[in-house]
RNA sequence: GGAAGGGUGGCUGAGCGGUUGAAGGCGCCUGACUCGAAAUCAGGUGUAGGCGCAAGCCUACCGAGGGUUCGAAUCCCUCCCCUUCCGCCA
């Protein structure tokens, strides 16, 4: 959620930095500033009525204690009708906050300055890239035909069970998912500052809105029933990512500065509706329904929160250089951000069977934007409630990152090699050829 | 799921229709006393919104939402959460 002060303020600069997206929501702006002033002006009035309210029955309590008791009748047909007056306004209020709250809600966050202006990924800057591409001294396969030669995914079995999109992880392969689990919670509560949480799976819609999933997303979530009434249908969704939990933790709450940054690593599956996307690079697990990931979440004074991007960004680059991969850092542009970021680098790790490069991690600052939208803040040094930055960043997405072990550790004998780091936690140096 | 009891400020705990943003205590901050500290004494100590250059003024908030009333922390309704007991269950 943007500041309404600094729409109200700077809307010039709201409506340059809305219009870099390329959405059309600064064409909002200006109904929103109108119902702001509106609604600004129901508040002035009702509540001058209630302060007028207010002296009035205080002065009728007095009568009564008095005995007056005309007198207070008479002062009490007076007062209701202010009363009448003040439910009139509050019903108008009401009204115009709600028409207001919406819009500005719907509003995506502003991008930084150091965002590369541009309509769509095309205009993306890579950053850097790290990691020699491996070379074949034969046609590397996909990881589709490793799965199957090694038997670590069952794609047919998995779509019968839930549909297409759904995979069942098979022997090493299911092995090799949990050992990358283990490897990456350990390597960010070790060597990085997170503290692990295991987050509920399902969030309230309210979780889903501070994150900014929600409204704009809505269609995009697995939506819960409970039960056979269907009473409890959407009061539960199944998450997209554990940042719709984890940045939640501290919803509603003033944490003290000395408290920050809060880091936190959870593993968790995703669930993503994808809806629309059908047909699209389906095969195979590079866009699935259900994925593993394991989510770094920082939230950070504003005054660190770009250093803390730096850092989160560098935790998640880790994983790919302790892994041997070879990946690039992709800033952004304004017309792919998205909805409650302000700046993101995607990382993107090098798959030789598919000749591509698949974005692994999105690691963001939403600056305030989320923080506002779950009213998060945080007590500064001067005592002062300030609203934090929020950031994010996949450390990183597993079926991806298998993709990438596989194509890019695979051997002519089609044994699969797996880096060092990785070894103590599959147990094997590699997956051998059967 | 059933029954009972609860949800009040940073904590504890009163209030049960009127001048209560909320007694008392604890904590915290400032000052006095002290060489210093403790103890003691005095004062202060919530959040959000509106108006204002500011000082400040006003409004709302006692789990959430509705209702009754001139007026609600207090009465009524709905919902949520917590505790205990029972049931069910991995």
């Amino acid at each position: 959620m943007l500041d309404i002060r600094l729409l109200r303020h700077h809307p010039e600069r709201a409506r340059e930095r809305l219009a870099s997206r390329g959405g059309g929501d600064e064409a909002k702006l200006d109904r929103i500033l109108e119902l702001d002033a509106r609604r600004r002006a129901l508040i002035t009035e009702s509540e001058q009525l209630q302060a007028q309210r207010k002296r009035a029955s205080k002065e009728i309590g007095a009568l009564m204690a008095q005995k007056k008791l005309e007198e207070a009748e008479r002062r009490k047909a007076e007062t209701r009708a202010i009363g009448d007056r003040i439910d009139a306004l509050r019903k108008e209020l009401l009204q115009v906050e709600e028409g207001f709250e919406e819009l500005v809600a719907a509003l995506p966050n502003l991008p930084h300055e150091s965002v590369p202006i541009g309509p769509d990924a095309s205009a993306n800057a890579v950053v850097r890239e790290r990691g020699r591409k491996p070379e074949f001294a034969f046609q590397p396969r996909t990881h589709l035909e490793l799965c199957e030669r090694l038997g670590l995914v069952d794609f047919t079995r998995g779509a019968k069970l839930a549909g297409s999109g759904f995979l069942l992880y098979t022997g090493r392969g299911a092995r090799l998912e949990r050992a990358l689990i283990q490897f990456l919670i350990d390597l960010h509560t070790r060597e990085h500052d997170y503290t692990e949480v295991s987050p509920p799976y399902m969030v309230s819609r309210e979780c889903m809105f501070g994150v900014g999933q929600f409204p704009k997303f809505e269609d995009q979530a697995y939506a819960v029933q409970e039960g056979l009434d269907g009473s409890t249908l959407g009061k539960l969704y199944l998450i997209p990512t554990a940042e719709a939990p984890v940045a939640n933790i501290h919803r509603g709450e003033i944490l003290k500065e000395s408290e920050l940054p809060r880091c936190y690593a959870a593993y968790s599956p995703c669930f993503r509706a994808e809806a629309g996307a059908a047909g699209v690079g389906t095969r195979g697990m590079i866009r699935v329904h259900q994925f593993d990931k394991v989510e770094l979440i920082r939230i950070a004074t504003p005054e660190t929160g770009y250093e803390e991007l730096e850092k989160l960004t560098g935790h998640a680059e880790r994983v790919l250089q302790l892994l041997g991969l070879p990946y690039r850092v992709v800033l952004l542009c304004t017309g792919d951000l998205g909805f409650a970021s302000a700046k993101t680098y995607d990382i993107e790790v090098w798959a030789p069977g598919q000749g591509q490069y698949l974005e692994v991690s999105s690691c963001s600052n939403c600056e305030d934007f989320q923080a506002r939208r779950m009213e998060l803040r945080y007590k500064d040094a001067s005592g002062r409630n300030r609203f934090p930055h929020v950031l994010n960043g996949s450390g990183t997405a597993l079926a991806r990152l298998f993709v990438a072990l596989l194509e890019c550790g695979q051997q002519p004998d089609g044994s699969v090699l797996l880096p060092e780091p990785l070894r103590p936690y599959y147990g094997e140096d590699r997956i051998a050829a059967e």
